[in-house]
DNA sequence: GTTTTTTGACTGACTGGTCAGTATTATGAC
DNA sequence: GTCATAATACTGACCAGTCAGTCAAAAAAC
């Protein structure tokens, strides 16, 4: 009884968590941080406002966790995939092709990193940052075993590692500004990846 | 008289627009557009609040004149840059060069192009999206150039252009994410340049 | 004196955040 | 099992602060 209604409740409560970052994923996703209200969340997801500040603290806070919780998975599930290749370039590979399903797959969040992750940047020391930094330190990481191995010709891996980062937002932000029109077919993962891997290998 | 007059109004309100984007400039650089307030803008340029309105009609359009005046003259400046050069190798290596050196030189400029760029995407069909495309193209434009000649291997120039415009924008996000502080003597233009132009020349 | 330009106090819509009250679920006594 | 009590979760009307935009009055230009 005390251990069923206990996870009823808890049950409950996660899926009501859920159900915020999901709402406020699509409320920021559509109409950006600024013009999203936490009146628009709170009926997305379908509670009282004052709901929402009894799981986040502030407007703000439901935003990171929003954005940072997804974030953390991509990243999370990228790293496990370039674990389980042996060369740096099937890593670097695995990695990209992670990064893109995820993208490719859920719009809000796609529109929420595109378009708000350099406004965040901003602040000093987010949590975004720090999670930016430690993705980038992982793939610098797999770089300078490619490096060591003369896989690589020698570089700068941190660098090397948010450009390549840089380079997955920016295919990405070609939906925002319309580009290219010209080439439906074109293949963005491929054609980062041929860029940095070009760009990075040794001769 | 009526000639001078004239003339010397017509000074003033150039000074004054100047100056009025300026301050714009300077204060949603350092604020974001979020937290910059119409009024902050107006001490900082040294008018009163109504006459901004004169100048401009809404908050929003002192912004998009703040960055796109700024960007327009970055682009163009790299433009002319380019068509002095004769090898594509050193198009490009001269774009690269007027982009760092006016990024690096416009501290504000900087911050709003870095941080509030993807916001601005969102708006469909806004200014900085017609601007942006603008200048992909023309890089693209180059780089079909020397695809053309056999300098470089065939490759979606427009995607290229773009990638190499996020790169820029890439090496510049570092500065707010902290990133790499390992290497201080780290020279961003240089291993854009080289990571570009190994990832599309020919091979 | 008239016209043009500038001013800055004012307005009112908007929204993040609160909290007193209500509803739901768990606990315990019998 | 059932009823009383406690604990927890939820609600939404409300408030206080903010800020883009206005306009009547003042200043400047002519």
């Amino acid at each position: 009884m005390t251990l069923q209604g206990k996870t009823k409740r808890q049950a409950l409560t996660e899926f009501r968590e859920a159900e915020i970052l999901e709402a406020a994923r699509k409320v920021f996703g559509e109409h950006g941080y600024a013009n999203a209200t936490v009146d628009l969340i709170a009926a997305e997801a379908g509670v009282a406002k004052g709901t929402l500040y009894l799981y986040y603290e502030s407007k703000d806070a439901i935003f990171w966790a929003a954005l940072t919780s997804r974030f953390r998975e991509m990243h999370a599930q990228a790293r496990r995939e370039m674990q389980a290749q042996a060369s740096v370039r099937e890593k670097i590979r695995a990695g990209l092709r992670v990064r893109f399903a995820f993208l490719k797959s859920d719009e809000q969040f796609l529109r929420m990193y595109v378009t708000e992750f350099g406004a965040m940047c901003r602040l000093q020391g987010g949590p975004l940052q720090a999670l930016y930094r430690e993705a980038a330190e992982y793939v610098a990481e797999v770089l300078q075993t490619g490096v060591d191995s003369g896989e690589l010709r020698p570089v700068n891996t941190l660098a090397a590692a948010m450009a390549l980062m840089e380079l997955v937002k920016g295919m990405f932000v070609m939906r925002f500004a319309g580009l290219p029109r010209h080439d439906p077919a074109f293949d963005g993962e491929q054609f980062v990846f041929e860029l940095f891997w070009n760009g990075v290998a040794a001769r």
